[in-house]
DNA sequence: CCTGAAACCTGTCTGC
DNA sequence: TGCAGACAGGTTTCAG
C-alpha cells in the first residue's frame, strides 16, 4: 500500500480499532509465527518469539512509511514496502490467508498478522527504533519543518525533484502517487532541478505536498491495483495514472514519463521545465 | 554527489 | 484459451 497517508491510516485504525478493527494497545504477546523467513530483516523466529513473548503493546504510531509498535522494552517497526498489509482478528474465528508473512499472537485470542504478496515487506525487532529510522529526513507534516528550511534544503541538493521528493532520507512518507499529486498541484515539472527553484516555489511545494497528504489522510487513503484497502483518494488524482486523459486543471493531455525507473505523470501545461 | 540499472517478489492486465 | 510482456503504492546496491 503504502505511502503516508495509507501507513496513517492504517495505525490510526489499529490504535483506535476503526473500521471493525479491534485497538492491540494494552495486549500481551503470547507468541509470534513466521511465515515467511526474509520478513524478519535483523533477527530470527526463535529470538522474535523470545524477546516479545509477554510484552504488552504500549503504542502504535508511524514514522515516514513505517508502522511503528512499543512494547514495554521492545520495539517493532513494519515496512509494508509495495503490497504489505496488517489485520487484527479472533485467531479462533479466522483462517491464515496465502499471503501472510508474520503472525503475533495476543493472550485474549486477538492476533495481528502482516500479510504481503510480494514479499518486499521487512519488520526490525530493536530496543533502539533510532537504530533504523535515524536515517529518515523530516516528517512533512509536522510544523517544525519550515517554509524557510524546506528551501534550503532544496538548494543543498542538486536533484531531479521527482527522484529528490522519493528520497526517504530527504522527506519521509512521500510514494509515487503524493509526489506526483504534489509537483502537480504545485506546478514544477517533475524534472526540474532542486538547486534551481526559487523561494516562493518552495514554499508552494512543501504547501502542496502538505495539502495532498492531508487529502489522502482525510480519504483514508488510496485503494488501486487489485488490493482495496478501504480509501477513495484513487477517485481523486489529478494525474496520478491518468496519462492520456485531460488535466483537471487546464485540460492539455496528462503525459507519462520514466524518472528514476519510476512511472511519473504530469501535465506539459501546467508543469513546464524552466 | 548524481543517475540509471538491476534485484527482490507475486499478481493483474493487455495484446497477439 | 494460452502466453509473453509490461506494470504495480518501495528500497537497496552497484556501476559509471
Amino acid at each position: 500500500m503504502p505511502e503516508l497517508p495509507e501507513v496513517e491510516t492504517l495505525t490510526r485504525a489499529l490504535h483506535c480499532g476503526k473500521n471493525g478493527s479491534c485497538p492491540i494497545v494494552g495486549k500481551k504477546v503470547a507468541q509470534t509465527h513466521l511465515l515467511w523467513k526474509r520478513t524478519l530483516a535483523n533477527t530470527t523466529e526463535r529470538k522474535l518469539n523470545k524477546r516479545l513473548m509477554g510484552q504488552i503493546v504500549q503504542s502504535i504510531g508511524r514514522r515516514g512509511k513505517f508502522v511503528v509498535i512499543t512494547f514495554n522494552q521492545e520495539t517493532l517497526l513494519i515496512h509494508l514496502r509495495m503490497s504489505g498489509d496488517l489485520r487484527v482478528e479472533i485467531a479462533s474465528n479466522s483462517l491464515l490467508q496465502k499471503h501472510d508473512r508474520l503472525v503475533i499472537d495476543f493472550m485474549d485470542g486477538y492476533r495481528l498478522v502482516f500479510n504481503d504478496p510480494r514479499k518486499f515487506g521487512r519488520t526490525w525487532l530493536t530496543e533502539d527504533p533510532q537504530e533504523i529510522l535515524g536515517n529518515l529526513g523530516s516528517e512533512p507534516l509536522d510544523s517544525h519543518l519550515t517554509y524557510a528550511q524546506f528551501h534550503q534544503k532544496l538548494k543543498g541538493r542538486k536533484r531531479q525533484l521527482k527522484s529528490l521528493l522519493l528520497d526517504q532520507s530527504f522527506l519521509a512518507g512521500l510514494g509515487n502517487i503524493y509526489t506526483d499529486e504534489a509537483l502537480h498541484l504545485a506546478c514544477l515539472h517533475p524534472l526540474t532541478l532542486s538547486n534551481s527553484i526559487n523561494e516562493e516555489q518552495s514554499k508552494g511545494l512543501l504547501k502542496a505536498i502538505r495539502a495532498v497528504l492531508k487529502e489522502g489522510i482525510q480519504r483514508n487513503g488510496a485503494s488501486i491495483d487489485w488490493v482495496y484497502r478501504g480509501g477513495d483518494f484513487q477517485n481523486h488524482f489529478r494525474v496520478y495514472q491518468r496519462d492520456g486523459q485531460p488535466c483537471p486543471v487546464c485540460g492539455a493531455t496528462i503525459e507519462r514519463i520514466l524518472v528514476g525507473q519510476r512511472s511519473t505523470h504530469f501535465c506539459p501545461i501546467c508543469q513546464k521545465l524552466n
